[in-house]
DNA sequence: AGGTACCGTGGGAGCGCTCCCATCGGTGAT
DNA sequence: ATCACCGATGGGAGCGCTCCCACGGTACCT
């Protein structure tokens, strides 16, 4: 028995039980104050927070987390390799956000990387061990497992791109389709008439949208949509050249290129540039993502800014509300729980 | 009673108990298969592997931190902002070595910056309530209180360079005097003789070994140590232009630059061509980092390359050894804790 | 044959907290 | 004065697990 009660008492963190003794309370009474109840007297509660500063009382995380079902820790979870996440300025800013909303409230922001399929396994481990309270979903692809998973599994998420237009999880995402049609208007007013498309990857819905937007730009302005200045890429550089070199063979009299990345962007300006066409008073160009690439572009890009940190800070709120609601089994179906934000062009010289 | 089980069970996970009673046998026993005891007959074993199986049965890490008091978690604190963290390839190398070798085991990482007041205080909230087993410490200054408050806590922590020749925290770090040593020993053997060196912020404890590893060299092959050809710099680009700027001034014969970082190189460089001195024929530069920006420098940067994710991994190793041999009270005080791993010298054209 | 180990096993106690119910005194209504 | 009621409070029960002790059985010794 006693050296049962020595065990855990290591490093002799006061419990909070202790707390009570020394306030001349109850235990419950404790707990209460330390989870912000108002059905505490004022008295009471300034000698219980007396007591607290003077053990230095820190409540034990794994016991709450025991007796109360819950773990205060929420997943970002990243399905790519590190290395991308690096790479892209996406990730760094949408953490940013998260990070700026998440750290007003006492929970835990844990990054998880499920890149290869060794990680995916341990990460649906890790979700089957209801290890957070809820996940935040970056960067998903129509046909990831995931957001099954967690369904399944009961974990409240939150998706930052819906997967299709009929998206069944909360999600939040900028106005793709705006940002498109936002970009080809402006070459229109600018008077540019052949505009070309490179897209991203089509299995991307964000993508889809996108070309949506330059679709009903251009067919709202009262001009036809000409099939041969669309071509897909992939959202890299490669991609960027491999479309741009397809789109001037087909037309070569192009006078505007609305690419789908800033990425893709600057492989389309490497083969304009090698084609001797100049930018922008032979062709305008226009990418998407308002990166650093588009500030240091030469010329400097003019680009559509998705307000990503932005999304982040809006992915935490809701994921949180949809936590809270997970209490009483209020139906709340018909609730909006798809957010879509702004963008907003970027105007430089390359348009 | 009833209302109180159906509060917990939601979700409906099979517990030990129940796992327990599927395989027949006890709970103990279930306990021992699922922590890899050996003292469980095979028989027994595969039963109880099935009956886990069969009822998809994962451990409630929670009751398992509280029961054994641990977490099964490490942190690795950066103790700067997101923003650099991200900035600077050091850190994505690092966590990838990290990864890499935590994933072998049970292990979860989480990534805790502390990079503001706020977020500091956060923090040592956290270690206060011991949510973590142990802690990576990267890039710490030498007047960071974290470690202190870390051993204060008792709780097992890796420093990533140490913050003076008498660390006491168990670390590890790259060979920075090797490393400087091996880049001024390459110059003279080029046949250089009036090398000056552009150091790192000299609160860094590795920047100074790479400044003995300097004067050393020079000492050793003979030759005379002039002060006029140290200057300090502060890890930034702007920092390495101004040091090269009066670098030249006071010695504008220099036939060489050892700079105590890539980043500082790129700002002496650009010095350098402003003053019209050609690399290498001039002047002879080398980096340290052998990040992205010296395979991109023109011309390309010879520089000294620290094996930063082989130091993540074992920064990993001698935490998870730390965290294990807390348990026995044996005293261990001399073992050897500090690990140093060897740097080596890339060559390329600007040297 | 009796004794001694030791192995594999079952299950009690306890980790520190939350939740909930019972209790208590005080208040306003009757 | 009596009663119903309400807010504040104390503390039992329970969350699911680990640790450890005790127990029965087998193998080996004397």
């Amino acid at each position: 028995m006693a050296s049962h009660g020595a065990r855990s008492r290591s490093g002799g963190r006061p419990t909070l039980e202790e707390v009570a003794a020394r306030a001349g309370v109850g235990r419950g009474t404790v707990s209460r104050v330390i989870n912000g109840s108002p059905r505490v007297s004022d008295a009471t509660r300034a000698a219980v927070e007396a007591a607290v500063a003077e053990l230095g009382y820190v409540p034990n995380t794994a016991a709450r987390a025991l007796a109360a079902n819950r773990t205060d820790a929420i997943a970002l979870v990243v399905p790519e390799p590190e290395t991308r996440f690096f790479a892209e300025p996406y990730f760094s800013d949408m953490l940013k956000g998260v990070g700026a909303e998440i750290s007003d409230t006492e929970m835990q922001l844990l990054l998880i990387f499920a890149g290869s399929d060794r990680e995916r396994r341990r990460l649906a481990q890790y979700l089957a061990a209801h290890r957070v309270d809820g996940v935040l979903l970056v960067s998903v692809h129509a046909d990831d497992p995931l957001p099954d998973l967690l369904s399944q599994l009961e974990i409240p998420a939150v998706i930052s791109g819906p997967r299709s237009a009929g998206e069944t999880l909360p999600s939040v995402d900028s106005d793709n389709y705006g940002g498109g049609r936002s970009a080809v208007e402006h070459l229109l007013a600018g008077g540019r008439r052949a505009i070309a498309h490179i897209t991203g990857r089509l299995d991307v819905y964000g993508a889809q949208r996108r070309v949506d937007g330059y679709r009903d730009a251009l067919l709202d302005a009262g001009h036809e949509v000409d099939e041969r200045l669309i071509e897909p890429g992939d959202f890299t550089e490669e991609g960027g050249r491999r479309a741009m070199t397809k789109l001037l063979a087909r037309r070569p009299d192009l006078d505007a290129v609305f690419a789908g990345s800033d990425v893709m962007a600057a492989g389309a300006r490497q083969v304009l540039r090698e084609e001797g066409r100049s930018i922008p008073s032979d062709v305008a160009l226009i990418g998407y993502d308002d990166s650093a690439i588009a500030r240091h572009m030469d010329p400097p890009l003019t680009s559509v800014r998705q307000p990503i940190e932005e999304m982040g800070r809006r992915m935490i709120d809701l994921l949180l509300s949809e936590i809270a609601d997970r209490r009483p089994a209020v139906s709340r179906g018909l609730e909006r729980r798809q957010v879509v934000l702004a963008t907003e062009l970027v105007h430089r010289t390359s348009s």
